[in-house]
DNA sequence: TAATATCCCATGATATCCCAGATTTATCCA
DNA sequence: TGGATAAATCTGGGATATCATGGGATATTA
């Protein structure tokens, strides 16, 4: 297996710790790692999650370091500055830090969302309504642009 | 064989356990898989199944990762969230969740349905009405507009 | 030395493995 | 062609392993 799918809820324990979901940890195992990068969604509605090969690749995406480039520079700065490295646990756990969960708006349980290469973390019930709205988004899509729909 | 063809019709078990059947396995097992990918349709009145190559397809059609871009393909991201991958056991049997289950109606016994390069699972009554609708569907569009229908 | 993080082990719940009947499908030989 | 034998498939259930979670004990850091 190679892609993050599905979604998981786990529990925030009150020492902060939380379960990094089996299959997830089997992906990233499978490349090597026993670590996640975590860092926040452009908009800030939840946490982005991956493995450090995807940090790679997308330092190579914007070029590198150019000093010249401003645009690069901001592009990149956002990204790795708030970016954190986690080592999971021998029970396959790890400790998000609070603010970032707070930012997220977080708090006593979390959802592991697979989106292929990557995955995020949300507020459980904050990720149903944006989940329902895509869908909503996509139907209405599907239906205006021309009519072969199957199921 | 290369394809998913035709319909058959398996038992659930108590533990939630179901048989896929011998043919489809071998299809999936001559792509390299010894599991599925399963997924709701987008109607929500049954389950798609695949293999995973079709989700790594669809990955690289909504392009890879990019954190910065706010929503990417909202469908495909709907699609990796729902689906989830299940390894074929040693007696060529799958757990499906039961969420998954109940979303779809199914209950008890559940067909697989072949279609090609991928199938889907429904519930076989609920499977066989909608078969004889998009008969009747067939048949009155090639009877009035001489056009040609699918399946 | 407080406060916090990490390690280690325990425990239900659940999924997985393994084996054994029961059916169906395929194979073989007369 | 038919009927008997063999093989594969589906199903059931007990034993085993895995997983998420909790908590105490040990290390780290400020």
């Amino acid at each position: 297996m190679a892609l993050f799918l599905s979604t998981y809820v786990n529990k925030i324990d009150k020492k902060g710790r939380v379960s990094v979901p089996a299959r997830f940890r089997t992906v990233l195992a499978g490349k090597g790692f026993d670590s996640v990068v975590l860092f926040p969604t452009v908009n800030g509605d939840a946490i982005d999650g991956c493995g450090m090969d995807v940090m790679e690749r997308l330092l190579e995406k914007i070029g590198g370091f150019d000093p010249l480039s401003e645009d690069r520079e901001s592009y990149a700065d956002a990204l790795m500055s708030d970016a954190i490295e986690l080592t999971i646990d021998g029970d396959g756990r790890i400790m998000i830090p609070l603010d970032m969960l707070e930012n997220a708006g977080i708090d006593g349980q979390c959802a592991f969302v697979g989106r292929g290469d990557s995955f995020q973390i949300w507020q459980p019930e904050a990720f149903e309504i944006r989940k329902k709205e895509a869908r909503a988004r996509a139907a209405n899509k599907r239906a205006s642009s021309a009519g072969g729909g199957d199921d």
